[in-house]
RNA sequence: GGAGAGAUGGCAGAGUGGUCGAAUGCACCGCACUCGAAAUGCGGCAUGGGGGCAACUCCAUCGGGGGUUCGAAUCCCUCUCUCUCCGCCA
């Protein structure tokens, strides 16, 4: 969410920037003309409540000296603004409403390295800072070469086997599955897997956040106002709770209203949790198989920093992802999203795109985003520079999937197939399934 | 689910209709004293908003919202959360 004042002081550069989203139409002037009368209104307002209060303190003064004329003479005069103080009160609430709804709407402005696009297509594939196609090359897993034709992930003989999307179907209905065996137990290992690296090779904090949140977190991490049908909710008691569609909204909303010590930052947090997606706009998209699913787990990754230390957390978050692939044997790139195909809050998003022989395409798996300040204003949360008192400022926050474990297990069962229908288990997986080194097959 | 108690500044904790944005203590910052430290003394120390070049000034905020009143931390209503007891329960 902007800040008003900013808007004001920046009008030229706010109306370019927000003219590289797609489909924004807000104009500064449009918010600075409700700014304006919202000044007015709270002039007029304060002027009155200050008469009174002058007035309310004298007729105090003459109550104690028992001067009862006075006091009902004064209390005549402070009567006028009897009419006008509610009034006022009720314009103040109403355009400060007015204006909060408007910048509710607005989407983060974009960091100038962020590719111009319409769409996904627009997208550019990323290296790191220093980084090249042919670094990137070394690091990363090459795409597997197969002596027969690789098959989708759902067509995998031990998959295809173990992978129930009739059963979910009759439980559920459609966009749900059934794991059994050791494809369940596969998709246990990976987020096992997930979740220790990150707690103890990347300085994560383990975190079980609650699955249901309310509204006031939804705004926080900006599903709500404009986000409110791709989520799920329950009802509770006169009120809702929505289950999360990522754990990026309880692990950010952890700060929701804070104001902490400049020594707690970076604060990392990590938890494997499920994720609740209506899907509402996907009618038809990835119907077969699981890749798009109401219910996935995912590892998420949320990293609460200092403004000046934002850019840097972005890159390191992108590598603790990474680390998940590489180490998984995994091939993959890296696209920074264009002005197209970025999400609303995100000032800049970088996503990993797994390879996916079976598709023979890749597939996102993970999508790091750094959000500036743009959350914090709408949670309110905020650190006290550490040294000589000073105002506190807002943090600034960043999130990331390291990485979405239903999409990595596809990932693993496609590119670890083998031509009799059983799946190589990763070397780095093989602890965590009992030391075995192949699932299915004969 | 039933009954009761509570929510005040970074923390603890006074304050039950007026001069209270709020005593006091702790913590923190500055100064003095000291070779230095401790102790002591003096001073400072909330957030948001309006106006002003600035000094400064005004308004709002004592869990959230609404109300009574000339005036509310204080009275009323309501919501949320916390605690205690009873019941139920994975």
């Amino acid at each position: 969410m902007f800040d008003i004042k900013w808007i004001r002081a920046n009008a030229e550069a706010f109306d370019v920037a927000v003219s590289r989203r797609k489909g924004v139409s807000v104009r500064s002037s449009d918010l600075l003309a409700i700014d304006d009368r919202r000044r007015e209104i709270i002039g007029r307002l304060n002027e009155a409540q200050e008469q009174r209060n002058a007035l309310s303190k004298q007729i105090g003064q003459a109550k104690a000296q028992k001067d009862e004329a006075r006091a009902a003479e004064l209390m005549s005069e402070v009567a006028r603004l009897k009419d006008f103080i509610p009034q006022g009160e009720a314009d103040e609430r109403a355009v400060e409403a007015e204006l909060h709804a408007a910048l509710s709407t607005i989407p983060n402005l974009v960091l100038d390295d962020v590719p111009v696009g319409t769409d996904e297509s627009g997208n550019v594939e990323y290296f790191g800072r220093n980084g090249s196609a042919e670094i990137a090359a070394k690091l990363r897993a090459p795409k597997p070469s197969f002596v027969f034709a690789p098959k989708e992930h759902y067509e995998v003989g031990v998959a295809a086997e173990l992978m129930d999307f009739e059963t979910a179907a009759k439980l559920s209905g459609s966009r749900f599955v059934v794991l059994k065996g050791q494809v369940a137990r596969l998709e246990r290992a990976l987020g096992q897997f997930m979740l220790d690296l990150h707690t103890t090779e990347h300085g994560y904090l383990e975190v079980q956040p609650p699955l249901l949140v309310k509204d006031a977190a939804l705004f926080g991490t900006n599903q709500l106002p404009k986000f409110e049908e791709d989520l799920f909710f329950t009802p509770h008691g006169d009120s809702r709770l929505a289950l999360i569609p990522t754990a990026e909204v309880p692990l950010t909303n952890m700060v929701r209203e804070a104001i902490m010590s400049e020594e707690e930052l970076p604060l990392r947090m990590t938890a494997l949790t499920p994720c609740f997606r209506s899907e509402a706009g996907s009618a038809g998209r990835d119907t077969r198989g699981m890749l798009r699913q109401h219910q996935f787990n995912k590892v998420e990754m949320v990293s609460i920093t200092t403004p000046e230390t934002s850019l840097d957390e972005h890159e390191r978050m992108l590598d603790c992802a990474e680390a998940v692939l590489r180490k998984l044997g995994l091939h993959y790139r890296v696209m920074n999203l264009c002005t197209g195909d970025i999400g609303f809050g995100a000032r800049r998003t970088y996503d990993l795109e797994v390879w996916l022989p079976g598709q023979d395409t890749y597939r996102e798996i993970s999508s790091v985003s750094v959000c500036g300040d743009f959350q914090a204003r709408r949670m309110e949360a905020r650190y006290r520079p550490a040294g000589e008192k000073q105002a506190p400022r807002y943090v600034h926050t960043l999130n990331g999937s390291g990485t979405a474990v239903g999409r990595c297990l596809i990932a693993v069962l496609e590119n670890y197939q083998q031509e009799d229908g059983s799946v190589a288990v990763p070397d780095v997986l093989q602890p965590y399934m009992g030391g075995l080194t192949s699932i299915g097959g004969k």
